[in-house]
DNA sequence: AATTCGGGGTC
DNA sequence: GACCCAGAATT
C-alpha cells in the first residue's frame, strides 16, 4: 500500500496543476471522445511537441469519426507519414469503423469496452475515460511510471509484469472518482515537467517531502535503467526504377516495418549484388535494428505480389512514404 | 515474458 | 551516439 493517503495525494497534485499544469494543449480544447482518442494514439511513445502539428492537420482533414471511417488508406497513411509506429494509423481507422459499425456509432465509455477498440490498451482506455468523460480512469504511462517508481521507491523494469502490476495497483488506488480529468492531466504534467527522466526538478516538486526516492537521495536510480543492447545491423537493397519522370513504388506489406507505407521496391534478402559506383545508399536506425541500405538503378523489377504504382514527383505528397525513402528521393531525384 | 513495431527531440 | 517519449499487439 502507498505510504501517502489517496486524498492527500490527489489534493497535492490538483493544487499544483491548477497553477503549474498544462492547460493549452490542442486536445484539451473540446476533449470529445474522438479528439481524445486521436491524441492519445498519436501520443503513444511520441513526444507532445512532435504530435501537435500532426494532430492539427488530422483534425482539419478528419474532423469526425465518420470522416476518418470513410477516408482512403492512402489519405490516412500520408497524414501519419513521419510519426512512426504506423500500425497506430491503421488501427485508428479500424477503430473509427469499429465504433460506427459495431457500436452503433456510440463511443464506448466503460474501460472494458474501450479496451476492445483496436489500438486501445489499458493506458489509452483509462486516458479516454479521464480526459473525454471525466470519469474514473487510472493511467500508467512513462510519466506515471517514473513518478510512482520514485515517490514509492518501486524497483523494476518497464517490461516486467510484477513491476507493472504494482504501478497499476497504485494508479487504481490513487485515482479519484471526482476531478478525474484534472487529476490524470496533473499526473502527466508532473512527469513531463518536473519528474523528468533526466535532471528532475525536485526543488519545485510538491511531493518532495513524500517522495521515498528523494528522501533516500536516490531519485536518479529510479526508474531502473533498462539494460542496453547492441542493435543488430541489417543490410538491404532497394531498387530505383524510373521511366518517363515516374518512379516505381511498392506498398509495404503488413506485418512488417513501414507497413502500409509506399517504398522503393526491395530486393529479396537472399539476393546479393556486387556494389556498383552508381549505387545510392542510406542508413537508418530503428528502435530495434540498424539498417544499411544500398539503392540500385534498374530498368525493371521482377513480378511481385505487392501493390505497385508509378508516381511522378507531384504525386509523392499524396501518399505515405517511409521517411528515409522520402529523404533519399528528395535528395536524388533530378 | 520477450519482441516487434519509428522517428524525432535532447543532451 | 545514447536515451527518451501520454504503449499496443503479437508471439
Amino acid at each position: 500500500m502507498p505510504h501517502v493517503q489517496a486524498s492527500d495525494f490527489q489534493k497535492i497534485l490538483l493544487n499544483w496543476a491548477q497553477s503549474q499544469g498544462r492547460h493549452d494543449l490542442p486536445w484539451q480544447i473540446d476533449p470529445s471522445p474522438y479528439r481524445v482518442l486521436v491524441s492519445e494514439i498519436m501520443l503513444q511513445q511520441t513526444q507532445v511537441a512532435t504530435v501537435i502539428p500532426y494532430f492539427e492537420r488530422w483534425m482539419k482533414l478528419f474532423p469526425t469519426l465518420k470522416d476518418l471511417a470513410i477516408a482512403s488508406e492512402d489519405e490516412v497513411m500520408s497524414l501519419w507519414q513521419g510519426l512512426g509506429y504506423y500500425s497506430r494509423a491503421r488501427n485508428l481507422q479500424k477503430a473509427a469503423r469499429y465504433i460506427i459499425d459495431d457500436c452503433g456509432g456510440d463511443f464506448p465509455s466503460e474501460l472494458e469496452d474501450l479496451e476492445a477498440i483496436p489500438g486501445v490498451g489499458r493506458y489509452t482506455a483509462g486516458a479516454i475515460r479521464s480526459f473525454a468523460y471525466d470519469h474514473y480512469g487510472p493511467i500508467v504511462d512513462g510519466n506515471v511510471r517514473r513518478l510512482f517508481s520514485r515517490v514509492f521507491a518501486i524497483e523494476g523494469l518497464a517490461n516486467q509484469s510484477a513491476y507493472q502490476k504494482q504501478l497499476w495497483f497504485i494508479a487504481e488506488h490513487l485515482s479519484p472518482a471526482q476531478n478525474c480529468r484534472d487529476f490524470a492531466q496533473a499526473l502527466l504534467d508532473m512527469g513531463a515537467t518536473l519528474c523528468k527522466a533526466k535532471s528532475p526538478a525536485c526543488e519545485r516538486c510538491p511531493l518532495q517531502q513524500d517522495c521515498l526516492a528523494y528522501q533516500q537521495q536516490q531519485v536518479a536510480l529510479f526508474p531502473s535503467p533498462k539494460p542496453k543492447k547492441v542493435l543488430p545491423l541489417r543490410h538491404e537493397t532497394y531498387l530505383w526504377v524510373e521511366q518517363q519522370q515516374q518512379l516505381l513504388l511498392v506498398k509495404r506489406p503488413s506485418p512488417g516495418i513501414w507497413a502500409g507505407l509506399w517504398c522503393l521496391p526491395q530486393l529479396e534478402a537472399t539476393t546479393v549484388l556486387e556494389p556498383k559506383a552508381s549505387d545510392l545508399s542510406f542508413q537508418h536506425t530503428f528502435s530495434h535494428y540498424k539498417l544499411k541500405a544500398s539503392v540500385r538503378h534498374q530498368q525493371s523489377i521482377p513480378p511481385s505480389e505487392l501493390d505497385t504504382r508509378w508516381l511522378n514527383k507531384d504525386e509523392l505528397v499524396n501518399v505515405g512514404l517511409a521517411t528515409p525513402i522520402r529523404k533519399l528521393i528528395e535528395k536524388h531525384w533530378r
